[in-house]
DNA sequence: CGGAACGTTGACTGTCATCAATCTCTGTGG
DNA sequence: CCACAGAGATTGATGACAGTCAACGTTCCG
């Protein structure tokens, strides 16, 4: 099977294989940096662990993030669309593997199971740009922190008793509402909302925490088709 | 080399190789036709001919319009994300293949050159997923609509004399609003304005014609992303 | 302790959604 | 060929939500 079941997201399935993995070279970095700075060279990134923004900046001062990538996530430079200010930053500590596309190509052509990697990675990320079209495009300001919420509790979040959950926020409320399609200023209003409407907690910048998961996933219109795109292996 | 270059966006890799069209078979389809009715299969479908839809509707009485199927796009009908009312329709006439899963895998171990294709067109449609994401997270209403105007222009439009282009209008008003997140009314509306402004002109429903792409372009921020990525091949 | 970046909150404005009425195509049947 | 019906498209009046600008508070760093 080269092309990716949705059965098989599955943990073993995540990581690239060692075939790849021998291609590229590991590269560590801190928040906010800059990847693929050099536009000469076509590469792929892996992310091995933290956050990387996909940001574009298509208007003066106006700053869109298109894509958010986690561990697992395949990312190709030379696949960014030709919008201004387009590039990959780090939102959080991060380690990526490098690898040349020339490089890359030549294993998925010796290795079938890399094809069968990348073919499920893809569609995965896929699916999830689909399910963020429909986030920014059709639900209310509130709807899609919420949202957005529900991802970082699956992605990033540690279980607590009875559904709470405590999880870190890998990007600032200017990241946040800079990929919601909704003003900081606005992002905050909602964020202050949702804290008096006891749905959340903050503690400190950068951690949040829900005392119930289920009545978050109430407020997104889609939180089910979140949970099947993000929620951990089992 | 099994990913694709932006250099290699031509007409040669666009269309599948002999050996995926014959793992699968050829649809016809009419305007407003559903495809993939059976979950219970997964199956591949190739655009030959036509324009295709994937729609969901997130909220009650909420139609959203994810993606837009063009001659050589691929289509993964297990790839659509969980949300309510997901799914394939026909924008016009059209013609798919479709191809079953376990075939098509099957194709892409034996024949490297198929999964060269397959990598190629799915890099290509992603990259106009991020773009769509740009263009409904950051563009007002008037810069959306004279956006899709020139994906049509380029995509379906017959050049004329002096930078006019003639071209069809795939999607109805309703549909191009549910695409752009913008209701049918002010879609309505701003097609109004860009009339009066004679920067397009419409013959029937179904056609419109611009005077000057290049005046259309210049409403639109990002109209030299969407030519690199909708350019007809050389 | 001080400064800078980030976050919060309030008052005001503008854009787009909503609702309702009218108009225009398109296909059908007399 | 024309009349009709129904869906789709247009246009106007109105309101709500989110953006903008400005001021203040908080967190985190040296």
């Amino acid at each position: 099977m080269s092309l990716c079941q949705a059965a098989t997201l599955v943990a073993e399935t995540l990581l690239p294989p060692a075939q790849v993995v021998k291609a590229g070279v590991a590269v560590h970095l801190r928040p906010q940096q800059r990847l693929g700075a050099g536009p000469s060279q076509d590469h792929v990134f892996v992310v091995r662990s933290g956050v990387v923004l996909l940001e574009a900046h298509p208007q003066r001062e106006a700053r869109q993030i298109l894509d958010i990538y986690y561990r697992g996530d395949v990312i190709r430079s030379g696949g960014v669309p030709a919008i201004a200010g387009a590039g990959l930053v780090t939102a959080t500590q991060a380690e990526v593997l490098r690898v040349p596309v020339s490089k890359l190509a030549d294993v998925l052509n010796a290795e079938p199971e890399s094809s069968r990697w990348l073919d499920c990675a893809l569609a995965r990320q896929y699916s999830r740009r689909l399910l963020h079209t429909a986030v920014i495009g059709s639900l209310a300001g509130e709807e899609r922190v919420a949202t957005l919420l529900v991802e970082f509790a699956l992605r990033v979040g540690e279980p607590g008793y009875e559904g709470a959950c405590t999880f870190e926020l890998p990007l600032s409320r200017t990241e946040m509402a800079d990929y919601l399609s909704l003003n900081a200023d606005t992002l905050s209003r909602i964020m202050s909302r949702l804290r008096q409407a006891n749905v959340i907690g903050t503690s400190g910048r950068g951690r949040a925490y829900t005392p119930s998961l289920a009545a978050l996933c109430k407020l997104s219109p889609l939180a089910e088709a979140v949970t099947q795109l993000h929620r951990p292996a089992p």
